[in-house]
DNA sequence: AACGTTATGGACGAAGCAGTCAACAACCAT
DNA sequence: ATGGTTGTTGACTGCTTCGTCCATAACGTT
């Protein structure tokens, strides 16, 4: 009934995510992303409203792979729980060191530009977050079921310190920390995690 | 010999990072800074340069208050280390609890923005982060040496995830974090540092 | 095939931006 | 006092940028 678009919404938001993470918001402009895209501006105006509706889809699916991700590497039995924590550990430590680019996650940085004037921005890192220490604290009482943490620590706590913890090595490696100081964080954090007693 | 400035160089500094603090780099506008230090654009300019160096004299500027108020509160003798540690840390999530308007810290602000383009705001971060790394460092090998830490631990390695966990306090704030779990993370934090076992 | 509908692309408008400049003002050394 | 030097002001320039608009293109339906 009416012409069919050309492009892929899915390789736009891609595309689009990619100049928003690289210049942040607001130094990111609009003739950039057609270009980068090969869309003309009235068909990205036309498809996404505009440049803050267009961040907000990018943000919004950002956050959304970050927990999907997240929740794939830290969801499974009781037994490997453990060894799921510490493998996510070092793997976002390694990740922040990896990147060299010093890009960091774009969660952190549209959250650091946005979130005192822009309410959706700040309402889904948010929930983000409490998503990620969600998962953790799951993954820590399974920890804590299967005898590798200390049953009497607060699952909780023990996960919004990791929590914590993870969002620190994303921010110093902002601050150029190099890996070795990274990957010992990660290392660090494991080892005074709480162990049972007996 | 010739005729002397109206304004205090200090209060349009503190002025500019104000502006710079609540926007952003890109988001702030000279005419902005202007407005808001009752200078007119040429003061400004001839004074300062231009955006960039204005904003690499607050940055600057900022990272060495940052610095030098960290390094009063924990400077100190062994006696009372940990206390200052502790103190600390309480202190600074306090603080980001307290901060309603979710400005966050210039520094994680600054160089999440800029740190990929800008040279001087990455060398500077870095050196400030390194800065407060060794004060926390030489806080807890006091503590070691007093009794109060593990002695067996390594410090620089304490120091460095301490430090981790303090931005990642700072980054959750972003996220909207309330209080609680702020100075819960900073509770955890403490008690899961590694104890004298005698 | 003709038509209604939606997509496309790029020129355009209007506002905003960093930075400049020239006329004027204030100071001090002589 | 006077002149040389530096600070001040705000209008101005030239460029950038968001967003719109419209002529045209491509599709499905009848």
């Amino acid at each position: 009934m009416a012409r069919p678009r050309k492009f892929d919404e899915q390789q736009v938001l891609d595309t689009a995510r990619e100049q928003f993470w690289a210049g942040g918001y607001a130094a990111t402009r609009m003739d950039d992303i057609a270009a980068a895209t090969g869309l003309g501006k009235g068909s990205l105006y036309g498809a996404f409203g505009g440049k803050q509706e267009l961040f907000h889809r990018v943000f919004d699916e950002y956050c959304r792979a970050i927990v999907d991700t997240t929740a794939q590497q830290l969801r499974g039995d009781d037994k490997n729980a453990y060894a799921r924590l510490s493998a996510y550990v070092h793997a976002v430590a390694a990740a922040t060191a990896a990147d060299t680019a010093q890009r960091g996650c774009l969660l952190a940085k549209g959250a650091a530009e946005l979130t005192e004037h822009d309410e959706k921005v700040a309402k889904r890192a948010h929930t983000a977050i409490e998503a990620l220490r969600t998962l953790l604290e799951d993954d820590i009482a399974a920890c804590q079921r299967n005898g590798d943490l200390a049953a009497d620590a607060d699952p909780g706590a023990l996960a919004a310190l990791v929590l914590a913890v993870l969002r620190g090595i994303e921010a110093l490696g902002k601050a150029g920390a190099n890996e070795e100081t990274l990957t010992g964080i990660a290392r660090t954090a494991l080892a005074v995690l709480p162990r049972p007693t007996d």
